[in-house]
DNA sequence: TCGCTGCCATACAGTGTTGTATGCAAACGG
DNA sequence: CCGTTTGCATACAACACTGTATGGCAGCGA
């Protein structure tokens, strides 16, 4: 029945490894949650048996262990590597870390909040979780203490700007790139209670212009920003 | 079999009532999230059978329509209601905000993180999260403007402001309530990007210093701390 | 070529959950 | 006091999903 080309996931075709089933309960659990990672559901979107897996796999739990396994591997070392990339400069450092949230390429924030999700009700992922947040959360205090902000303060902003972004995740809002872009320059002042300087402007990417001859109008004024704005 | 003492949820005595079935919802939702909304649990916590629930409603997508309206109806009506209790002035409806938000008694934030996780993969409950969403965090941007932010300022700091309470109770952070309110002043400072002033120090309740003897330097929106801390 | 092993198909058993059909008893209005 | 309605119990059917047991086939080394 199956002939390496009509299947579901696999990469290199005919027979399947475990880490084939892991991509595939993460598609699963991204699309759809835990209870949508299902042991006949995954075989049929593979192009096999539920017998192939019980091959593979003890049972439907080692699976999810081993998911759980991955996003814990891969799903923040991305951070930590872009912020270490990015030299001592805590401005750098920031904007780093934004670039990455914004950009959502090497860091999967869909595969975030499912983990997310699932961790609410299941302890293993909980656990897991929490250690992955301590982490990004100390990688943030270390941030705001380069940008000059002393122990509690920076604690606290590091919280603000972590769960900010948790929560801008979890409400699944869409907008277009370009207007997070244009945003920027707002959320970098909110953000970290200073103005986002001209050496860091660039690492954005931005399209349009640097924003700050806008910011300075309306920050106190009451201006609303001219110029071309993403809808 | 139910002589009205052994039960369950029901509060007035022997029959149920249709509500009674959506509070025995609504405690399921909580604790196990909508996958463990599952009508013979239901009916076993309330001691009477399925057939009761079959009278009562339709099918179980019914009763899910009627928790989900539930929650729209009253998790959101005690925010609003404190800031319009608060008065004009911006600095007395954000504490109060916050004194809700720390407090957690007319407003459950578990619930509210209940049905956001539901609504991750349930069509219906993402576009009443939606709307409520939009509600709050217009509320926040009003605020901020009558703190004197102007237009997208206003905006992004309600939006931050906003997404940092999902995070947090996204991350189902457990800390003492004394703990929250020493860090009230640093949370204050960072989202609002003013000191709190002496007249809303009370309101909260707070039992310890206000935490601005700790602070170094004052923090205003767009000046720049002094000084820097590489830590 | 022979036997072994990796990988998968098939068949069966069991559980959890929904929904439906029907019966039964208590409450209620005449 | 009786018939009707209300609220629930019981029994049955159906589906989705997990796990197990076993057989088969292709490929590989000796």
């Amino acid at each position: 029945m199956r002939d390496g080309s009509e299947g579901g996931g696999t990469a290199r075709g005919q027979r399947l490894v475990r880490a084939d089933w892991i991509e595939a309960a993460r598609g699963a659990l991204v699309a759809g949650g835990i209870a949508s990672v299902k042991v006949d559901r995954l075989a049929a979107g593979l192009g096999v048996t539920r017998g192939s897996f019980y091959w593979h796999f003890v049972g439907r739990s080692e699976l999810l262990e081993a998911l759980l396994r991955h996003w814990e591997a891969t799903n923040t070392a991305p951070m930590e590597q872009a912020v270490a990339a990015a030299g001592p400069d805590g401005h750098a450092r920031f904007a780093a870390l934004v670039r990455l949230w914004i950009d959502e390429v090497a860091f999967s924030p869909a595969y975030d909040a499912a983990v997310r999700d699932w961790a609410r009700h299941a302890p293993a992922a909980a656990a897991a979780v929490r250690r992955i947040d301590d982490r990004r959360i100390a990688l943030l205090a270390g941030i705001f203490a380069d940008l000059g902000y002393a122990g509690t303060d920076a604690f606290v902003r590091a919280r603000v700007a972590y769960f900010h972004q948790v929560g801008y995740y979890a409400l699944a809002i869409r907008e277009p790139h370009a207007r997070r872009l244009d945003l920027m320059p707002y959320y970098y002042r909110a953000l970290t209670g200073l103005e986002m300087p001209p050496h860091v402007r660039g690492i954005t990417g931005s399209v349009s212009d640097d924003g700050r001859s806008r910011l300075r109008k309306t920050v106190r004024t009451g201006e609303r920003p001219k110029g071309r704005r993403a809808k």
